[in-house]
RNA sequence: GGGCCCAUAGCUUAGGCUGGCUGGAGCACCCGGCUGAUAACCGGGAGGUCGUCGGUUCAAAUCCGACUGGGCCCA
């Protein structure tokens, strides 16, 4: 059994080009279980449905604008679009899975807004709640004014861009009379804050200085902030610890909070920093973490001028009915009118935005729900030690850090389309989580509806006596944030508890992968329930994928024009070749993709490969050859090392998806196929189309055509169409049941024999084999042009033993020489550089060639040359193989004379009834042929007999 | 401000954990070859301060530190 989730996409928008990444490496390795006979569960494909992503498409297309309008647009009908919008890009996202070869069950695909999965959801909340894992509390959170619904720190940590905002310098004059010419020097970037200003913070460990301006103006702040205000040694009255402040009191910089106890005076905090402003930190409670943690520790109460969206109400009449935002402007102005602006300025900085809708977020403090994360920090870390990452270092690193530091999941969101939270709150205040329809139907005291919608119209509805003191309990009117019902796919989708399935609460997932944006997403939810829930780690091993770029390394994006559209590019390319391109870079790192670098990458292997198959075919399927379906008996020890790499290829893919990285095992697949096109079947053409004794074609071609099938077999998971491709080409079968495709055959145990020593010595002949090269391109002899002997030094040493008789052939054969010698060092003086070129190394010889061919071995090539020529002609007349021909040659001088020699060879080889050899050219016909050797001229005319 | 990752020829990269022999390969480029895989194939060449600086070591692309550049994340 192999255990998997499909990492639930948003079904509201279109694919994009990195969503082709992580399903590649899902679909390899769910294929190679597969192959191993594993049963996976589960395959179901999976959609998210939920949250702010498909309310605010349906926002958009029925030009709703605020909760107000989808309250008198009607929930329910919002509900209604909202659940036909979820689907609607489904069928893209479909096709694409289908084209790339995702092998996913489309057919039986789980959705988060199923009854059956939210009421799976329902039932892991209430063991969250019985555990008091569940809370309400009253928080400072990132909150989105547009959606009017406060955001938890993982959608957060997607929306930050650069911006401008001011950055100013208030005076905040000090009304104590002792003190009454000072004033504090208070920055902020967020001017809209100041009218809910209750506090000024201090560091009491930061040294301050009192500056004088000019006489009866002084200005206090941190000393090290001076210099950036005061650039030239301005006069300094006094310095004093921060401890010194505590208890000053200053006058706001507006009136709109009002009087209240403790307010306005300085207090003292650790987390004023003076690395960025003065050391005098503005603390307004109801907008920031921090302000609100001193605010209560101080006990001033909170204001908060602001509406749930964002706009100022009667509070602060300068700028009621402006969005906090727009605000900025006229309280500067204000405050500047009254002199109170010390300095202003703007500045760039990243400040967090809407992920969905891009408005700028306030953090503002809210009623809401919490998962209270931060009492399982320790089960988080210690789960997350367990699990295998790739790339290695997100354990400890990234998806550490952010686990060590997590915070509480503020769970609850103020919206519409979602899991409505199950939990019901009495007047006394009294909580119900509801954990099943069944439950909530005996509280209610009447069952259920025969098609039942858990969302908020229909649940919203239901009224039940509290438990405990029986008054009217009404829902919580929350939903969930929608990636919590995405953590829960893997019990979820099977309806755990409620019907039977194969979902195991102790077992985790054996393999994961999305992009990297789900560290703090769907990896992090994940986790967080099923630790919270099984007390177990949720997944096993997790390949993380990094960002697709384009190819000048820019983010691709829509708006930028240079986004690929994946559909698109499969259709141009082709799927394997995307597959084969993800395989070929680095995919952790972020990776540059362009159609011209997926080209690139699959020509070499995919295009190699295809002509393999393509050659083979040539020379099997007109003589009918089968192919060897199983691992030939083969003698030779070229076949035998093709049989050996093809197996250790096998060792290193099989090694690779076991582990979950498939990148060492398609590296070991690119080196198999150049191996067995350049150097496999360069060495044994002949023996393809029987110039040798039948029983060594035989061997031929059982090697290649065993290799190839077996290359498909192991392939499949990385390439699955050119896998199949091969598999029935070379197989030689259509495709007319099921059971005849390759990603049904079982993952090979063993494919052939190995022999690592016949391996070595292939590797060194081949390097001899560059060596001879090298010899006869100094000597400037054709490789057509057959030399005596290559003449090595030193002795054949152990590792070209495996090779036997045959690796002197082979040498021979490649670099077209009559013979291979050996012969002892110290006899390099027999080799003079007259006569001979040497290869040297480190001083003593290695290898040696002549300088020229003998005139015999050079008639020899010379009719070789010719003979393929009119060999050539023969194929461009569109004769068959055994026409029989009548030939004449106009020849003079060398080649001539060559010819002669070499006479009856070529009218055997070509087939000829008759050779007539003429001196000088023959007159230029038509059916004259000419070529140029060398200087030489040739001229021929090839007939059919008869014609 | 903090954290994590990356940096090898024009491009894509192997090697790095376990330091040592001329740092491999493919694409593109130049020269040449082959012409029974032919919109293929083969050889050769040129192209690398292995980001920079410093340290450890007899020896560093490899280990350590700092820096620079890039990416991502957090505040």
């Amino acid at each position: 059994m192999f255990r998997f989730t499909e990492g639930p996409p948003t079904a509201n928008g279109p694919p994009h080009l990195g969503h082709l990444v992580a399903r590649t490496f899902k679909d390899l390795t769910l294929r190679y279980h597969r192959m191993n006979g594993e049963r996976l569960v589960s395959s179901m494909a999976g959609w998210d449905c939920h949250g702010l992503p498909v309310e605010v498409e349906v926002e958009k297309s029925h030009g709703l604008k605020s909760k107000k309008e989808i309250e008198a647009y009607g929930v329910d009908r919002f509900c209604d679009e909202c659940r036909s919008s979820a689907l609607a890009v489904a069928e893209v996202w479909r096709e694409m899975s289908h084209r790339l070869g995702y092998w996913l069950d489309y057919e039986h695909a789980y959705r988060t807004m199923d009854p059956s999965f939210m009421e799976s959801v329902w039932w892991s909340l209430k063991q969250l709640f019985d555990r008091g894992l569940l809370e309400k509390g009253h928080y400072v959170l990132p909150y989105c004014p547009r959606c009017e619904t406060p955001l938890a720190s993982h959608e957060v940590a997607q929306g930050y861009h650069e911006t401008t905002d001011p950055s100013v310098t208030v005076r905040f004059p000090l009304t104590d009379p002792a003190y009454a010419y000072r004033e504090l020097l208070v920055w902020t970037t967020t001017p809209w804050t100041l009218p809910a200003n209750l506090l000024v913070a201090a560091r009491a460990d930061l040294e301050y200085s009192v500056v004088r301006v000019r006489p009866g103006e002084d200005v206090v702040l941190a000393s090290v902030a001076v210099p950036r205000y005061f650039p030239e040694a301005p006069e300094v009255v006094e310095r004093l610890p921060g401890s010194a402040l505590a208890g000053w009191s200053y006058a706001p910089p507006f009136d709109s909070a009002g009087p209240g106890p403790g307010r306005y005076r300085i207090v003292l905090d650790d987390f004023v920093t003076a690395e960025e402003g003065t050391g005098l930190v503005h603390v307004a409670p109801s907008f920031g973490p921090d302000d609100q943690r001193v605010g209560a520790r101080e006990k001033v109460g909170v204001f908060d001028p602001l509406d749930n969206r964002g706009v100022f109400g009667s509070a602060v009449p300068l700028v009621r009915g402006k969005t906090f935002k727009s605000a900025d402007h006229l309280l500067l102005q204000d405050l500047g009118a009254r002199g109170r602006l010390f300095r202003s300025e703007t500045l760039r900085h990243t400040y967090p935005f809407c992920w969905r809708c891009d408005t700028p977020l306030l953090y503002r403090a809210i009623d809401s729900w919490f998962v209270r994360t931060s009492r399982f920090t320790a089960s988080l870390v210690r789960n997350n030690a367990t699990v295998h990452w790739i790339p290695a270092h997100l354990r400890e690193g990234r998806f550490g850090n952010f686990l060590t530091e997590a915070k509480d999941w503020a769970l609850s969101r103020n919206r519409y389309w979602g899991t409505p939270l199950p939990i019901w709150l009495c007047p006394m205040g009294h909580a119900t989580c509801v954990g099943s329809f069944e439950e909530l139907g005996r509280l209610s005291g009447a069952p259920l509806p025969s098609g039942f919608d858990p969302h908020r119209v229909q649940v919203d509805r239901i009224v039940f006596p509290c438990p405990q003191c029986a008054a009217p309990s009404r829902r919580e009117p929350y939903t969930i944030d929608a990636w919590y019902d995405a953590g829960s796919a893997p019990f979820a989708q099977f309806h755990y508890p409620f019907d039977p399935g194969p979902f195991d609460p102790d077992a985790a997932l054996d393999y994961i992968s999305e992009g990297l944006d789900q560290t703090r997403g769907w990896f992090y939810t994940l986790l967080v329930i099923s630790t919270a829930l099984f007390g177990r780690p949720a997944y096993r091993t997790c390949l993380s994928t990094g960002l697709v770029l384009d190819d000048s390394g820019r983010k691709m994006s829509k708006s930028k024009g240079n986004a690929l559209n994946p559909l698109e590019l499969l259709e141009r390319t082709g799927a394997d070749p995307i597959r084969w391109a993800f395989l070929s870079v680095d995919f952790t790192e972020p990776m540059r993709v362009s159609e011209t670098t997926i080209h690139k990458s699959a020509a070499r292997t995919l295009g190699t490969l295809a002509n393999l198959v393509a050659f083979h075919l040539q020379n099997a399927r007109p003589d009918g050859l089968a192919p060897a379906s199983a691992e030939p008996t083969v003698s030779s020890p070229l076949d035998r090392w093709a049989l050996s790499r093809l197996e250790a290829t096998r060792e290193t893919v099989t090694a690779a998806l076991d582990e979950g990285d498939p990148r060492p095992g398609a590296l070991a697949v690119r080196e198999l196929i150049d191996d067995l096109s350049t150097w496999y079947v360069r060495r044994s053409r002949p023996r393809f189309w029987g110039e040798t004794p039948p029983e060594d074609r035989r061997a031929a071609h059982d090697t290649l055509s065993y290799a190839l099938l077996g290359v498909a077999r192991i392939t499949a998971p990385l390439i699955p169409y050119t896998a199949e491709w091969v598999h029935h080409e070379v197989g030689e079968h259509e495709f007319e049941e099921a059971g005849d495709s390759v990603h049904l055959t079982r993952w090979p145990d063993r494919l052939a024999a190995r022999d690592p020593e016949l391996e070595e010595g292939m590797a060194r002949l081949r390097e001899l084999v560059e060596v001879g090269r090298e010899l006869r391109h100094r000597a400037e002899v054709k490789a057509r042009i057959p030399l005596e002997e290559l003449v090595l030094f030193g002795a054949p040493g152990p590792a070209l033993q495996p090779l036997g008789a045959e690796g002197t052939t082979l040498l021979a054969e490649e670099l077209n020489v009559r013979r291979v010698r050996w012969v002892a060092t110290s006899e390099r003086a027999k080799f003079p550089d007259s006569d001979w070129v040497v290869r040297e190394g480190e001083g003593t010889p290695v290898a040696a060639l002549p300088r020229r061919p003998t005139a015999e071995l050079r008639a020899e090539g010379l009719a070789r040359e010719v003979g393929r020529r009119l060999q050539h002609t023969r194929k461009e007349l569109g004769l068959e193989p055994t026409d029989r021909v009548r030939v004449t040659v106009g020849a003079s001088g060398e080649l001539l004379g060559a010819l002669r020699r070499w006479s009856a060879r070529l009218t055997h080889d070509l087939l000829a009834d008759r050779l007539d050899l003429v001196e000088g050219e023959l007159p230029a016909t038509p059916e004259v042929r000419r070529w140029d050797l060398d200087g030489a001229v040739l001229t021929a005319t090839v007939a059919r007999v008869g014609d």
